[in-house]
DNA sequence: TGGCGATATGTTTTGGAAAACATATCGAAA
DNA sequence: TTTCGATATGTTTTCCAAAACATATCGCCA
């Protein structure tokens, strides 16, 4: 059974226009916004083919980032399965869960932190975004 | 004269391999570790052309970056001037030194409300960064 | 047992950003 | 009045990540 994020956990699309995290692991990104969207649709699709589907991206750049996951972590975010009823299928490992969670609850810390900050250098800017 | 940044301002280097923060103005990148530096760059060398230098940067790049920030902000953020005694010159505008110190800040709110995730997450990685 | 939907991976193509190269302009100072 | 170091900007070249295309494999279900 494929374990879904708890919609508390969601960040809103329009943060993510203000502010993007992303942690390093030397010169590669272990995780941002992206990746953590892609965990995110293969939990809630079951499937990598769907989260692709879902996001708006081919497959092959899907497994690549999976892929480029699982290698850097000490045990892979995402689990696949071959052949079956529905020709196969994905869905995120214990660690792949608390790597997601934990990523949503840095970008709420972030947020809440530098909310104010953002604020101000927004109002700066001279083409306003649309809100 | 050109305006230094206080070195209480400063943000590690190490620090910066953890994680990134961008600030976005729709799609495309206001303010992050890149042009931040690029602006500190400018206000201690006085130049686009210095700063290119000590970046290892181009000074083309270095110049479109900063066309690009100046066209972003309701004011520009470095003015520059033509000829002189040196050839010409750079600095940072009022606005340029507020935004640069408001992004180090930023930088160590972000740092200092997710340090804890930071490290969760990055002890779960493979290929552990030499410190 | 053959079709289906998904994983898994090799190969080729290409769009666009960055780099590289080039040149015009400016103004103080010697 | 020529030299110099910097800004300012046009043009060409290079390179690579992403996209596109292709194919092999797997295992259930009808």
């Amino acid at each position: 059974m494929v374990k879904r994020v708890k919609s508390e956990d969601a960040i809103d699309a329009q943060d993510l226009r203000e502010f993007k995290l992303r942690v390093y692991a030397g010169d590669v990104i272990a995780m941002g916004p992206g990746k953590a969207d892609l965990l995110e649709a293969i939990s809630v699709t079951g499937s990598i083919s769907g989260a692709g589907r879902a996001l708006g991206m081919s497959y092959r750049r899907c497994w690549e980032l999976v892929s480029i996951m699982n290698a850097q972590f000490v045990e892979p975010l995402v689990v696949s399965m071959k052949g079956g009823s529905n020709g196969g299928g994905a869905e995120l490992s214990a660690m792949g869960i608390d790597v997601l969670k934990r990523y949503r609850t840095m970008q709420r810390r972030a947020k809440k932190s530098i909310a104010s900050d953002v604020a101000r250098m927004r109002s700066m800017l001279r083409t306003q975004v649309e809100r």
